[in-house]
DNA sequence: GGCGTTTTTACACCC
DNA sequence: GGGTGTCCAAAACGCC
């Protein structure tokens, strides 16, 4: 039975790895192509797109479907065969192995140079300098906007746009995870892919290096989550499907391994207030909190009966955390009041029908939006998030696109989330309607994934199932 | 509650 | 501009 389990995944890995040759080769063309004739063709391949260096091909794109698929149907990763097939030079046992993960391979713990995993034929210095350089005023942007880091503004609807040098093909594939980097002074997207890449690209760079898109893959995996210091740019924290949470530490160049598990990990969150916290969720339900200081989690909570989509906390009181499942339910949580059973109670249970992909708070706290799978945006609010109303909107994104999450924009105003109609579905909390859809004749996909500008009010990042980024700004 | 099965269907490429 | 191949995820349902 499993060997011949084995067998069924052996085929499907050397299919795997044709394909992505063949792709990788179309690439290649592609871009060569696109060198010789740049204006000649459609709109499609004018936009900004990211470039895969020739050399890093073979070596990063073939291992990592591998052992993601096995991963993610629950196999064990190193079945016969395949153990050494993602960086053949670290076979040295020599890692002091986590008390976490008593049975990961030294390879996935020792850290990864950004040079090593780097997937675009990009250089690394005109990145790393620009994080740099903004990383060290962050404080100051900090300071100005007091607790939270974010500016709440009340914005036009009407004079959002999506401009045409806005939009590029940061990544391939299905983007799972956006967020901009919390700077005023830079506009610059990161994005997480299925094939585990992440992609960065400095929308203002062009001249300086080329379309300022840059990519790494320092997971195997989907990446589910990003989330970007805001005190400290140059740490930059990603979590995948494979089970492992990596920071990317500019000035050291290097992806460093920070946790490690056997399960998946589908979300991960901080608190503002509160940088050397890592909330996550893992495997089906389980909350962990990691303490970057002591390098060790705290218990395991199971809060919920499946996966955990999200994890948010509210702005105006940060114990208290909203946490989304695909049980169907959202639930807040009183993080004083967890306690040391590995069950505790929740503040309060929002129930829908189906698996709930999204919750978030408001700018201000009072208010929660659900997005779920039984076709709902729902709005909570009131002293207790007693009040609610429910909303229809499709949200059957099928097997190729990621799942919608409606986001808030830069007050308790609007809620934005993604339309199989190609388009953003803008949500008033007032009127309880969808009040606009924003639409371009320059959007040629849907977008499913949203960060909305924490310093910069009107600009929204939406990631699409192509790789493609479009930033609307006023 | 755990499993196997069924269902969903957008996008990019290529001519 | 239209046809075709990708895809092997995720969730719900039915069965035991």
């Amino acid at each position: 039975m499993a060997s011949q389990r084995l067998t069924e995944y052996e085929r499907k890995r050397l299919e795997n790895i044709k394909r992505n040759d063949e792709l990788l080769a179309s690439l290649k063309i592609h871009s060569k192509l696109a060198d010789l004739s740049a204006s000649a063709k459609r709109n499609r391949e004018q936009t900004k797109s990211y470039k895969i260096s020739p050399q890093k091909k073979a070596k990063s794109e073939t291992p990592i479907v591998i052992r993601r698929s096995l991963r993610t149907q629950g196999k064990k990763p190193d079945s016969p065969g395949l153990a050494d097939d993602f960086n053949e030079s670290s076979k040295k046992q020599t890692t002091p192995k986590s008390q976490v993960t008593p049975d990961k391979s030294a390879r996935e713990l020792t850290p990864l140079l950004m040079r090593d995993v780097r997937v675009s034929s990009e250089p690394d210095e005109p990145l790393v300098k620009k994080i740099l350089s903004v990383s060290k005023d962050s404080p100051s942007n900090g300071a100005k906007n007091g607790v939270g880091m974010r500016v709440t503004a009340s914005i036009d609807l009407e004079s959002m746009e999506l401009m045409p040098e806005n939009i590029a093909r940061v990544v391939p594939n299905r983007i799972l995870s956006v967020k901009f980097f919390p700077s005023a002074d830079i506009r610059m997207v990161v994005v997480g892919n299925k094939f585990g890449d992440l992609g960065f690209w400095n929308i203002d760079s062009e001249t300086e290096d080329g379309d300022g898109i840059y990519m790494y893959r320092p997971h195997p995996a989907p990446v589910s989550s990003i989330c970007i210091q805001p005190f400290s740019m140059n740490k930059i924290i990603t979590c995948s499907y494979h089970g492992l949470i990596r920071t990317l530490d500019v000035k050291k160049e290097t992806f460093d391994l920070t946790y490690s598990t056997e399960d998946a990990i589908f979300s991960m969150s901080q608190r503002s207030d509160d940088v050397n916290s890592l909330y996550f969720g893992e495997g089906q339900g389980v909350l962990r909190v990691w303490d970057e200081r002591s390098n060790s989690s705290s218990m395991a909570w199971n809060l919920h009966d499946s996966r955990i989509n999200t994890i948010d906390f509210n702005p105006a009181n940060t114990n208290l955390m909203v946490t989304s499942s695909s049980d169907g339910s959202a639930c807040i949580w009183d993080l004083r009041k967890l306690g040391k059973k590995s069950n505790p109670d929740s503040v309060k249970e929002i129930r829908r029908d189906r698996a709930v992909h999204s919750a978030y708070f408001s700018p201000s706290g009072n208010l929660l939006a659900t997005t779920s799978l039984d076709d709902k945006v729902g709005v909570v609010s009131g002293a207790n998030y007693d009040d609610e109303f429910l909303l229809y909107h499709y949200n059957q994104t099928g097997r190729w696109l990621s799942s919608f999450k409606g986001v808030w924009g830069w007050d308790d105003s609007y809620v934005f989330v993604g339309s199989m109609k190609r388009g953003v579905d803008v949500i008033s909390t007032e009127e309880k309607r969808i009040v606009t859809t924003l639409e371009s004749p320059h959007m040629t996909a849907i977008p499913c994934r949203f960060d909305a500008h924490p310093l910069n009010p009107g600009m929204l990042a939406g990631a699409t199932s192509g790789g493609q980024v479009y930033v609307w700004s006023l």
